[in-house]
DNA sequence: GGATCCGTTGTAGCT
DNA sequence: AAGCTACAACGGATC
């Protein structure tokens, strides 16, 4: 098989498609080429949930299959990304490269690895070109031009975007050499996870992004009407655990959907026709995914608390019970474990839940690191971007220039007027949230202010079924409100404002006594930490596209 | 340089 | 039901 001369390599990170992918492009000018995936250790059980790895997983066995359609197939190799590359550029494995292909890649572990891995193919006289495909910018380019400034509002945005021009359209699929080489087959999830994905709403790969995608596109009034603020947290009534979004973040992350292709069919739904702008749009929402990518690729240590041009030095504190608990759904807030549990289960999580339960953890209730919250997105979503994630966390801890005031905290009992859209039947809380079944909706969202006689109807005491409260909303707003503002006068508020405490005690709205008895856990850590429309739509489900 | 406006998505209470 | 106001009051952009 392998020539003398070598082959050329297709190395898919992202960009798991056929579609639009100019790496596959480029390499089929020529007369061998060998698509491969890099199973890198990097990237392991700690750093990456279950299903999220699994939604991976599928999106490399549909790759495969497509290529196989093709005559051709996939080469799944598993190892150090330059020691797998040094192999098949020095002919092991029975194959060897003489030109690697793939997408630019501009998340800081991306741009070390390929550093490294430019300078052994420098070694090796294989040629590498990467081509810019994640993004509808070209992310560096942009960067690099001598006005950019970094966009922090959809107004700033939307320049950059007219100044770089019309998108241009999705390259078509070339026609594929064969291949014919045996093993390093896709490997099953039950061979790298103990643990068993519980996510089944979101199947991995190319063939079902561009399925969503139709689907979505079908409806041009869903399209051209999509506001999401008017998209509902709370899923679609019957199905609460179904987005009521276009559910096609996870695709756009891993590349199984092309950021091109997405935007020219919805561009096609709204041409010649009244429909929603950005930022609310779905166009908006892509906007904002590129205004990420350019921060996230322009700022330094965006994805910290110093040094960190996007983020004002706020004391948060440090409480691990705190942090747990909210992890696991455990806060004695039905609405906030409901969403907690959401990710936990399926790796999804709509838009703003993400708001609802980030803002309850930084400013608005908890008083935690942005970062804490941030990492167990990181693990957990199966939309997980290190720039959207960073970015939106950013945003709804209160520290960005481009965040809300930072005096706008959401209710984490969300009523009807709420713009967290939450539903009023408590259908998607009892969905998450079973032990609150029995608990009749007026008490469903405050399950703590119920009688202890309708609790016990309810077959659920609270404190004992179900936890009481972690915090009184009330006063840990109030509290953290000061906090916030002292902190942007450059002050650290003393002791008596500490609203942490890991033991809520008998913790209810109207027993709380207040500021005495709550300090003693709280740290007010000045020490930065940085220790590591249609509401009820019919048909398609959508989805955070910005997705953080 | 000061005033004013605006920022994808606040909440509660009133009319 | 939609729209107003009070609450408390940031900071970047623009005039």
């Amino acid at each position: 098989m392998a020539a003398s001369s070598g082959a050329a390599g297709v190395w898919f990170r992202k960009c798991l498609r056929l579609h639009d992918n100019e790496a596959l492009v480029k390499a089929c000018a020529f007369s061998e080429v060998v698509p491969f995936f890099i199973l890198d250790p990097h990237f392991n059980r700690s750093a990456v949930g279950v299903n999220r790895f699994a939604f991976l997983l599928q999106s490399l066995q549909d790759l495969d299959a497509q290529l196989r359609l093709r005559g051709s197939r996939l080469l799944v190799f598993q190892g150090r990304p330059h020691e797998v590359l040094a192999d098949l550029f020095n002919g092991k494995a029975g194959v060897r490269l003489s030109r690697l292909y793939f997408e630019k890649d501009t998340e800081p572990y991306a741009r070390s690895r390929d550093v490294q891995v430019e300078c052994l193919a420098k070694e090796h006289r294989v040629s590498i070109e990467s081509f810019s495909g994640h993004t509808l910018l070209d992310i560096d380019a942009t960067v690099a031009n001598p006005k950019f400034k970094p966009p922090i509002s959809m107004k700033s945005m939307q320049s950059i975007m007219t100044a770089a021009g019309p998108i241009r359209k999705p390259f078509d699929i070339p026609k594929i050499p064969p291949l014919n080489i045996e093993g390093f087959e896709v490997p099953k999830i039950s061979n790298i996870y103990s643990e068993v994905p519980t996510s089944t709403g979101f199947p991995g790969g190319e063939q079902e992004a561009l399925s969503r995608l139709r689907h979505v596109c079908a409806d041009a009034d869903y399209v051209c009407q999509f506001e999401k603020p008017k998209t509902a947290s709370t899923g679609r009534p019957g199905c609460p655990w179904e987005p009521s979004t276009t559910g096609l973040s996870p695709y756009l992350k891993f590349g199984c959907l092309s950021v091109r292709t997405a935007w020219h069919a919805i561009d096609q739904c709204i041409r010649g026709k009244r429909h929603s702008e950005p930022p609310q749009s779905l166009h908006g929402q892509m906007l904002f995914r590129e205004m990420f990518y350019l921060l996230g690729a322009s700022v330094p240590n965006f994805d910290r608390n110093e040094g960190n041009s996007m983020c004002k030095p706020i004391p948060w504190g440090d409480n691990p019970v705190f942090l747990q608990a909210w992890q696991e759904g455990r806060t004695g807030y039905p609405f906030i474990d409901a969403l907690m549990r959401q990710l936990n289960q399926t790796g999804y999580m709509h838009h703003l839940g993400r708001h609802a339960v980030a803002c309850f953890l930084t400013r608005g209730d908890l008083w935690q690191s942005w970062t804490c919250g941030r990492d167990v997105f990181d693990k957990l979503l199966l939309d997980a971007d290190w720039a959207l994630n960073n970015g939106n966390w950013l945003w709804l801890a209160g520290v960005a220039p481009f965040s809300a005031p930072y005096f706008r905290i959401y209710d984490p009992c969300p009523g009807p007027n709420s713009s967290l859209n939450a539903e009023q039947t408590g259908e998607f809380v009892k969905h998450y949230v079973p032990e609150l079944k029995g608990m009749p909706s007026k008490y469903l969202y405050k399950p703590w202010t119920a009688p202890l006689a309708e609790q016990k109807k309810a077959g659920c005491i609270i404190g004992q079924d179900y936890p009481k409260p972690i915090v009184d909303h009330k006063l840990a707003r109030e509290e953290n409100l000061a906090r916030f503002k002292a902190a942007l006068n450059g002050q650290v508020l003393p002791e008596k404002f500490g609203c942490a405490t890991s033991d809520p005690g008998p913790m209810c709205s109207s027993l709380s006594k207040g500021r005495g008895k709550r300090a003693e856990v709280a740290t007010l850590n000045t020490e930065p930490d940085e220790r590591k429309q249609r509401r009820w739509g019919k048909g398609p489900k959508d989805d955070t596209l910005a997705g953080g």
